[in-house]
DNA sequence: AGAGAAATATGTTATAAAGCACAAATATAA
DNA sequence: TTATATTTGTGCTTTATAACATATTTCTCT
């Protein structure tokens, strides 16, 4: 089993784990806890103090806020091999989010005093981390437009073609790979569930894709990407 | 000139100032520039390769995104002494957003490329943009949700409550001590320009704050606060 | 397998907010 | 100054989207 992990962790934390010298790998291994969240489990959740770095190594994970008349709204959703939950602790606040586990997901918890400690001697990993905020905030910049300014049917797209290009598909080609309920692909595209399910079925009556359940098979995504950018 | 410039950076620079050596410091100095932009100039434009770090000396500055339709969506704002125009960079991107001058503004520009050597070195250095991003991040966050789930007037509740906490007050105590086009209120607001003007004086016949121009007068900050919670 | 709960689907109604038109006031420039 | 453009203010209309109601289907648990 501590074989096992170390293999495990070597192989998943790639991204840090090339930043640091031998003794800091050793640090981190042995301060690292790998946890197993069922689906829909919560890993985090607001105003909870945040005390890991968390590496997702298996599954799939949504991060959102709750909202007005308990309309979440999802915020970020992270795959293997990516890194959260740490924004709140540099920032000295309690969460202002909350992170589910959309299906049976592995994470890897890295108490937050060890990344810090190693951040202050090591300028690699701080220049990670000054990356992944750059980039995670000019993400939600782009996003608040979206979700702002688009209407209904450009949010759904908007939202379906992220999925596609975070997930990718499936051996076919077109199934996008996560399967969300239409809440959360509502919560995604902020909007109501009700008009998520209505302007799904528009987009099937088009010929835009077909649903088999939670399954979305994506059969012109031109016509998509169109959606998407102009209304 | 080279010697009031001094005295201002090292005045001014205050934040990152004290995290630099004296080395580093001369370094900061010499490549230092001061610019001043005139009312409603541009800093710089979307797409634009971003090269510097501002800092703003004196005035006040927007942080804004073109969405549909010429509708900007003011993202976030900037007075004295704040960072800002060094996200881009660090996440290897053009700049997503654009930046203009609502009042006549002196901003220190300081080459990314010292910054991003600085950094390399200097740890606490790196601590600080890390704790910066880290909480424009979070910030971003519960913009999100403000700007899609709330109504209109608690938008512009919400709006009005920013500038008051941001910009503070004149000495009367209770006049916002920045003047916005109402459009530009829209702008941070999520709404159209008429709706801004509209919600502005239903809040005026409500008690709540008295109009002058561009001069907003806030009588019952309670109430205002109130409606940026519930309604 | 069957009962209950949850999720999905669809039609109808209500409403918040945009769009449009135009007037008045204010700022800018010749 | 006068002229022109811009900003602000109001009323009316339209529209997008939420809210509600009610089936129907699909899951979940005993």
């Amino acid at each position: 089993m501590s074989g096992n992990k170390e293999i495990e962790i070597e192989e998943y934390l790639s991204q840090i784990w090339t930043l640091l010298d031998p003794s800091e790998q050793e640090l981190v291994k042995d301060s690292t806890l790998i946890k197993h969240f069922k689906k829909n489990e919560l890993i985090y959740r607001e105003n909870e103090d945040p005390k890991f770095l968390m590496c997702i190594f298996k599954g799939k994970v949504k991060i959102y806020k709750e909202g007005i008349g308990g309309r979440n709204q999802i915020m970020r959703l992270m795959s293997p091999v990516q890194y959260f939950g740490y924004r709140a602790y540099f920032a000295n606040e309690a969460y202002v989010t909350e992170a589910a586990a959309f299906e049976c997901s592995t994470i890897a918890m890295i108490p937050m005093e060890i990344i810090e400690e190693l951040i202050m001697k090591n300028n690699a990993l701080a220049m990670f981390f000054i990356r992944e905020l750059a980039t995670d905030l000019g993400e939600s910049d782009e996003r608040t437009v979206n979700l702002t300014q688009k209407h209904i049917r450009g949010r759904l797209a908007d939202s379906l073609i992220f999925l596609l290009e975070k997930y990718g598909t499936e051996a076919d080609g077109c199934t996008i790979n996560i399967y969300l309920a239409r809440e959360d692909l509502a919560n995604l595209s902020n909007m109501t569930t009700s008009n998520a399910i209505r302007t799904l079925s528009s987009f099937c009556s088009e010929g835009i894709l077909t649903v088999d359940g939670r399954r979305l098979k994506i059969l012109d995504e031109t016509k998509l990407r169109k959606i998407n950018k102009f209304g």
